[in-house]
DNA sequence: AGCGTGACGAACT
DNA sequence: TAGTTCGCCACGC
């Protein structure tokens, strides 16, 4: 486990239910521009409910990957369970449940 | 210290 | 429009 992970899951535990981020986001909000950094280490091993790894997604509002059991399948699943719906492989109304961590302070 | 790999992203052809 | 290539940062060897 390290460090750069436990930033991770930590922004992944601040995604509201029925919401979704995206990699590139959770790379701004580290701090880092390698969206690939971010999905290495979220893909390493909280594939397990310890993080909402699952309302993960890429900018393309495509499910991209997922580790855990039943892999995608899983994904979509428990997306649908929060309110998340996808269509055809693709989230409904991406941008509209798309959680950008909009700091509270951002430029103060 | 360098190389390869990876749950992506953007650009190019 | 689809397929492919490079880049990007962190981690393991």
């Amino acid at each position: 486990m390290t460090p750069f992970q436990q930033e991770v899951y930590k922004a992944l535990d601040l995604i509201p239910k029925g919401c979704v981020t995206t990699y590139g986001a959770v790379a701004a909000y580290l701090g880092t521009k390698a969206v690939r950094a971010v999905g290495t280490a979220v893909g390493k091993n909280p594939n397990a409910p310890q993080v909402p790894c699952h309302r993960v997604v890429p900018l393309t509002g495509k499910i991209g990957n997922y580790s855990g059991q039943g892999g995608v399948a899983t994904k979509i699943r428990l997306l649908e369970e929060e309110g998340v719906f996808l269509k055809n492989g693709k989230v409904l109304d991406f941008e509209k449940c798309l959680f950008t961590f909009d700091h509270p302070t951002e430029h103060v």
